[in-house]
DNA sequence: CTGAAAGCGCTTACAG
DNA sequence: CTGAAAGCGCTTACAG
């Protein structure tokens, strides 16, 4: 920058107000100052500009996600980089799979880096580490899961909704022993999607067993066993309710290996690609990532564009149930 | 850091030899200096300390990948950030969606940001680009595609060979009409693939017949629209060897539409999720993102690491064959 | 072993 | 409208 001024013949701060696009420069001054930036190759630094600048602004936000490589993870993470994009902001990613302890140290590098804002699927065991970086003047957006915390918003699904619809459908249906697979009760999605299989019970002629209810699934191989175990039992459920898409592929995997993927009911909870190329179909309450990236990314740069103190907001993106003949097989078949 | 100076009593240039671990520090200083830094609450600014340092290391690389969101990318993804993190380094991404012009775009924003290095899935059209800032300094390394460019590493797979012996196997379980099913000839892969696909017909009796190879196809619709097409014809294709993951798909959709996912053979490039679970399971010939991802990510640290002008290296990783069936296929069923 | 000073590449009051 | 000076938070020769 120094020898872009020399070689235009003006001050230092001249080339900084024509490089930033600041008003109140002499047109010619403005010419010259490009054409030798041009001339010289000049490159802006945009890490040291930050330093001195008043806002400190960084131009980047970092997105704290379970696992980049899930597929659900990757579509908010595509479309919180287009959102940012569009405003030149970049973003940092880190797995915390699922873990407090990486969370934590992923929030605390974050910010060190001088970030302007996170975006982050809470593990739920950071929340006090996010309470704080937010009091100290970051703006933070959590996705998918709720907390409660001041001055950050949230965007999920109507998790407890979406389950207690899906799960109706079957009773609806005839089903009168509807099993449930859940993930580990520490996430608020789980919790919620439990809620709701036990809410659409209410009123109808079915009773929940609770032979049928396993919580604390994390893997594809657990859920399988778990489906096995289960159908074993006599009196076995005829429908399935797994309360999210990595167990879904374990009940789906566990059904066509005992030749019942006709016979027993399934419906998952989120989306998972090629769904619906399997045999039967397998119907799913789908979420939208995209949409909440999107949601999630402008709360994020509204908040730092405009660092007044609006309360925080909770937005809630709706699902949608696709029927693909899993979902819509009947008892006794 | 002044405070930590004023309440440790000492120099701002201990300070900083403490906090970067330096040696040669009387353990009474460095016992004030941590204690002061706990009581202020002292948080290192990492990008303010990069400016001063003699290499300027900023602890962050760039990762220009086609889609964050295609599973390929996600993977390889996840296994950059692991080793990254390992050494404490941050990891930008941006996707290109095959743009020449989005790649350039990134790969000057990124280098704006005064990233230690780049790892980049190259479309093809920004290779000058890549020269420059190569030669600027910026280590570089080329993923997934193979680019000449001096001093900068490759990594990729043996397209040719994995294409010619998946095709080969087909024709030896007596198949002599096989399709061909590929992406753009500007990237460098869906090219080898389509010359392994020729090769593996040199020396057998069946001769490539050019109704039945459709390149340039980008996406799994354009994909399934081609199968039938090629299925319309008369004498058609007992196989199909579809050579990149979305077209695969495409194939699987067109074939399971027409009825005849049992009857056609299928092989594709490139595993996907859930392949295994379709009726039948289709075989491909499977890439280990994971440890390309890795690989490169050494690569590019030990460049980072120790910038003495090593030739560039071009590392292969083996391919395998996974048989789930819908290779199995023998013709004439 | 330690500290005062200079400086990384930039922005921002402050005079003019 | 413009420029010289100070300073962002740090590191690094350079003396001592």
């Amino acid at each position: 920058m120094r020898d872009v001024a020399d070689r235009a013949g003006v001050g230092l701060a001249t080339v900084s107000r024509v490089i930033n696009g600041k008003p109140g420069v002499a047109a010619d001054l403005v010419e010259r100052v490009n054409g030798a930036a041009r001339d010289l190759g000049y490159r802006h630094d945009v890490t040291a500009s930050s330093l001195r600048r008043a806002d400190r602004r960084t131009g980047t936000i970092a997105l704290v996600l379970e696992d980049v490589a899930n597929p659900f993870s990757s579509l908010l993470h595509r479309a919180v980089g287009d959102a940012a994009r569009a405003e030149s902001v970049l973003v940092l990613t880190g797995s915390s799979d699922e873990q407090p302890e990486r969370e934590r140290e992923l929030i605390d590098t974050f910010t060190l880096r001088q970030v302007d804002g996170l975006i982050v699927v809470p593990t739920g065991g950071a929340d006090a580490e996010l309470a704080a970086v937010r009091r100290q003047g970051t703006p933070i957006v959590c996705v998918d899961r709720l907390v409660e915390l001041d001055q950050v918003d949230t965007v999920t699904v109507d998790n407890r909704e979406g389950a207690r619809a899906a799960v109706r459908r079957l009773l609806d249906l005839g089903h009168r022993r509807v099993a449930f697979l859940g993930d580990m009760a520490s996430i608020w999605t789980a919790r919620e999607r439990h809620a709701g299989y036990l809410e659409a019970h209410a009123g109808t002629g079915a009773a929940v067993d609770e032979r049928f209810v396993r919580r604390e699934i994390r893997s594809a191989d657990a859920a399988e066993r778990a489906i096995r175990e289960i159908l074993g039992a006599d009196e076995p459920p005829t429908a399935v309710f797994a309360a999210q898409n990595l167990l879904t592929i374990g009940a789906v995997r566990a059904l066509q290996r005992l030749g019942l993927q006709d016979r027993v009911a399934l419906i998952g909870f989120d989306d998972f690609p090629l769904a619906d190329m399997l045999c039967p179909g397998v119907s799913v309450v789908a979420q939208d990532p995209a949409e909440i990236g999107l949601i999630a990314a402008r709360l994020l740069l509204g908040r730092i564009g405009d660092p007044d103190r609006r309360p925080a907001r909770h937005v809630v993106v709706p699902t949608t149930y696709i029927p693909r003949g899993s979902g819509e097989i009947p008892p006794g078949r």
